[in-house]
DNA sequence: GTTGAAAAAACAGAGGA
DNA sequence: TCCTCTGTTTTTTCAAC
């Protein structure tokens, strides 16, 4: 684990964060330092793999994705289950995890129709437990 | 919702979606298409609302936050937990749910013994179910 | 959709406080 | 670690096809 980080590296990241596409001149501007330094420091930031990756998020509705769904998964095919979600693009998150269930994974599904069509496929693979998120109140938020 | 995607559109998405900083120039190049053509592609994508943002992906671990735990909370006071969930730094997401229980909130914690105590400011809220997550296989997923 | 060229902007490196 | 200065590269915006 690294240092924990400065107050200009949180401004850095923080402007970072919702847009990994501002150019390094306007951040500049903001937090009022020069472009050589907060290009030094972003590149720490990269080798210290503080930074893991840009990357772009799309908006699921327009995908025709909307409907987001967690499935608790108790099965005994492991190897099997993970194959299958790796194979199923309806299926974003994967994780294992403690407790009564093996798995909890994120489904994006265009309608609930679809989710029950996924959760027939699935069902052979062991007892699950749905839940339909109703509404998205945050999401990926990392306060720095 | 919006028409489907080319592959053109798919292919320079698939580009930046593990490299929002990548130049034009090299999409250009990796795509085999000119520079203006991929610029306007994006402009119009962004303008569709299917490019939401750029964002950097931070490493947890290397945040001191590498614990993730799924909780699954019952709570009446719907208001309150909502407000304290903001106000924790630790939700890094927050979900309305169908079902048994109210919500579902994903906690980033740097330990288990972290995890514990956020637990115990939670339980005055309601009754919680936690599920700690073991491995992380993959995550935020969106295959085109 | 393409090429090509000119203007503007961003970036990279050196040297020094 | 930060700054300024300077040269280079990249992006942007036209035009015409």
């Amino acid at each position: 684990m690294s240092d924990p980080l400065d107050d200009i590296d949180k401004k850095i990241l923080l402007l970072l964060q919702h847009n990994a596409r501002m150019p390094i001149s306007q951040i500049s501007k903001e937090i009022s330092m020069s472009q050589p330094s907060v290009k030094e420091r972003i590149i720490k930031l990269e080798e210290k793999n503080i930074i893991a990756e840009y990357g772009t998020a799309l908006n699921l509705r327009e995908l025709n994705r909307g409907t987001t769904t967690f499935i608790l998964v108790k099965t005994e095919q492991c190897e099997r289950f993970v194959e299958f979600c790796k194979g199923a693009k309806e299926v974003t998150d994967l994780f294992r995890i403690s407790g009564e269930y093996n798995y909890l994974i994120k489904v994006q599904t265009a309608t609930v129709e679809e989710l029950a069509e996924f959760q027939d496929a699935l069902v052979q693979l062991g007892p699950s437990k749905s839940h339909i998120s109703l509404k998205n109140i945050f999401e990926n938020r990392i306060v720095l």
